[in-house]
DNA sequence: CAACAAGGTCACCAGGTCAC
DNA sequence: GTGACCTGGTGACCTTGTTG
């Protein structure tokens, strides 16, 4: 057979092929079609045959759903280890490593963190006989007032996030949702554009508030049990009881982004929960500068209270996070659709309905972008590209805060904190009989990027 | 000893090749894989007995299954050093050494060398337990529903595959066909990253070896007809025997591009004939400098003798190009999707089916956008626009090539060139007659690391 | 029960070590 | 610089426990 022999003659000058020469041309664009078949068989089996599922974190042939994530024997294994020991992994690269099949043995920590933000956790473990529709486990029970402040209210002019056609339906749709999200975070945040362009400077003069007015002095005190822990309560109390008006705010918030309470009451309260955290932050950091955290009553917490209340490298993680969003001078409005995106994440544990958050989700992001377009920046894919890594870290940190409130949840009893604080965290609380606390995991701590 | 000029005068004319005299990197691949570890392959099997395993590389017993291949405590101590520290060794004969157990110490050069040929990489390192069941790996060959999407010439899959939205469904199929692409790359080029990486400083310090040694003095000679001649004449028989092996690379590198062979085989040829200069000249820039292109094996090729092979704009063209890519530090993932992007050009002259080969190209573009982002580079966009611009001056190279070749299509008789290599490029080519043609190179099918 | 996942197991290999 | 040897991480299987 002359392979070469076939060419239009407008490619071809002599179409003499030396068959006995070119024992390649044979082998060359030839059939072969034996491999491609039988690997159809193998993989499409039966029709519609789930077969190929990849593994989330490096793509290699998952073995099932191990710790929320589907997930292969070796992601599976590598994150039982990293989770029982305490493992402090490094990354001597720049933390970006890609992590596939290939080298995923290469950064443990680059491995780590990809497992936290395709969102393996302790918590998200699933057990016995898969459900028929896909549901998973979380302490989703009964929250009084947290649930009190959802309520079931419908007042949002909500845009059928049903089907869609046209690119310019597209970009309409895209514009609206932007401006009701606007408006919504408008409404519902302490911070005007001026106020926060006036604290910009303030931040880096603010001397440290020290939080610890229980009259121990020395700073540097050895941190014997007793006074750390009354460190760490006059702390928790002095940073909740200033975070929780903002859970009022993000609740509201959410609330008016349009197709959020339409949701199932569980999976409000789950995107709010898990996602709080990372708006929080967020919005700390357009005040904030890489060695302190600024509320906005003009106290601050610096890096030594951050790594009492939490452990070091989170600590870290916290300010590099903050010190990232402030670095990129974000704006009002883009802080509005950057909260609803990451409130709105489809990746949270235990959502029942992933698929109209999804949707929800994609609408934002076109809405996110349409803002984006429409600040008149230069380059608009790296600005969107800068919040998607944004997103992604914001995703680690949120996944890893679960795992430093250990303290408080074990201390809840000498701590005062406010109730939708303890809520929202899930921190026990009194008149509740929960002898379990001690039975709550303990952390896993890791490892945490520490680039700038 | 002066490579390019090392063509026998009795070559010249008579088709008998005598390949020992001329070097011949490659050949050893071929020669020692095919002769004493024939039986090697049974190992996989591992039925029984199968006590002496032989070190792939230097016929040692083989201690396990190291860098992807089966070989020995030394051979695997030596690739390790290797690539860890940046060591560039040096074949002080003629590149070809004999690697064995015995004078394995003797040549660093050709010992790296043969490690690398037999498949020898980080990225073919198999951790954990051997499998007991053969593995069925996900990415690699099997990939019917990309193929499928691929084929059907819809980039955008309308199809619902499990619960899955439109835009993730995308992004992941984005992903899988920039693994398939970049495990076809790995498994069908000479040079794995480490490779590339040992011989980037080497090609800076490599001589250049000029050509005209052959007796006639003054490098500035007039190149009377019958020297230029015979200076041609061995400059394109090294030259072609030098890339012929990568035409048979980038033949099966196309194969396994998903949806290439499901496209007419006019397409397939068309596509394949007028982008392997393109791709081959995108491979070069990996190692080669802005003075001169490096060969795989050591030996490089310099402006004087490019210009006088082709015109002097195109050689300083080709340079200029060469020394671009060079510039852009391509990763392999990212020439991976560069080469299946030129390759996939559907603006090829005497296409069939243009449609089909637009959709593959949008969708490898996808690909490629990913494969960048995934990488962790800060600009994107930017990084996208350097690649936009090699792609033209690539596209511009490639046509000018065609018309370089006038010299070869109107000497073809006095030529001595690979079948392979003569077909590509339209050279003509005598009859079969050559009983002698035999012993041409025999077809490198060589280097495939294939491991089980 | 059956299906399924956490955790344990231990055959494996990358990388380090240190007499040569 | 080499390679026999050691240590620690890895992952294909296996055991144990949970859930429908
Ligand atoms: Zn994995
Ligand atoms: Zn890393
Ligand atoms: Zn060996
Ligand atoms: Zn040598």
């Amino acid at each position: 057979m002359d392979v070469w022999g076939g060419i239009p003659a407008s490619c071809v000058h002599a179409p003499t092929l030396n068959i006995e020469n070119s024992e390649f041309a044979l082998t060359f664009i030839d059939k072969e079609t034996t491999t491609s078949q039988q690997k159809q068989e193998a993989d499409s089996a039966g029709a519609g045959g789930k077969a190929a599922a990849p593994c989330k974190v490096c793509g290699d042939k998952a073995s099932g759903y191990h710790y929320g994530v589907t997930s292969c024997e070796g992601c599976k294994g590598f994150f039982r280890r990293s989770i029982q020991k305490q493992i402090e992994y490094r990354c001597l690269r720049d933390g970006k490593c890609l992590v596939i099949r290939l080298n995923r043995n290469r950064c443990q920590f680059c491995r780590f963190k990809k497992c936290l933000a395709v969102g393996m956790s302790r918590d998200s473990v699933r057990y016995g006989r898969v459900p028929k529709r896909p549901r998973e486990v979380v302490s989703s029970e009964s929250m009084p007032d947290l649930t009190k402040n959802l309520g079931v209210g419908t007042p949002t002019p909500t845009s059928s996030v049903e089907e869609m056609d046209t690119d310019s339906l597209q970009l309409e749709l895209a514009r609206d949702l932007a401006k009701v999200v606007i408006t919504a975070h408008r409404n519902n945040d302490a911070y005007s554009e001026d106020y926060v362009r006036s604290m910009h400077l303030k931040a880096i003069i603010v001397k440290t508030e020290d939080a610890d007015n229980d009259g121990n002095g020395g700073e540097e005190a050895a941190c014997s049990g007793a006074v750390r822990a009354n460190k760490l309560t006059a702390l928790w109390y002095n940073v909740a009881v200033r975070m929780t008006p903002t859970v009022q705010q993000v609740v509201e918030f959410a609330k008016r982004v349009p197709g959020f309470n339409v949701l199932p009451q569980d999976d409000q309260l789950i995107l709010i929960k898990l996602g709080f955290f990372e708006v929080w932050l967020s919005r700390m950091g357009r005040i904030s500068s890489e060695a302190t955290i600024l509320f906005d009553d003009g106290n601050s917490i610096d890096q030594t209270q951050l790594e009492l209340m939490y452990d070091i490298p989170f600590a870290k993680s916290m300010l590099a996070y903050t010190a990232r969003i402030n670095k990129m001078c974000i704006t009002e409005d883009e802080m509005a659709l950057f909260s609803a995106t990451l409130l709105l994440s489809p990746h949270r544990n235990g959502l029942s309905d992933k698929d109209k958050i999804t949707a929800l989700h994609m609408s934002l992001m076109e809405a996110f972008q349409f803002v984006v377009t429409e600040s008149g920046i230069s380059d608009v894919p790296a600005r969107m590209e800068a919040f998607a890594v944004a997103t992604r870290e914001a995703r680690v940190l949120g996944l890893q805060h679960n795992d430093q409130l250990t303290w408080c949840r074990l201390n809840w009893q000498r701590l005062v904190l406010p109730a939708l604080f303890s809520e929202i965290f899930d921190i026990p609380k009194g008149e509740e009989e929960d002898p379990e606390a001690s039975a709550l995991p303990s952390p896993p701590s890791c490892s945490v990027p520490q680039q700038g």
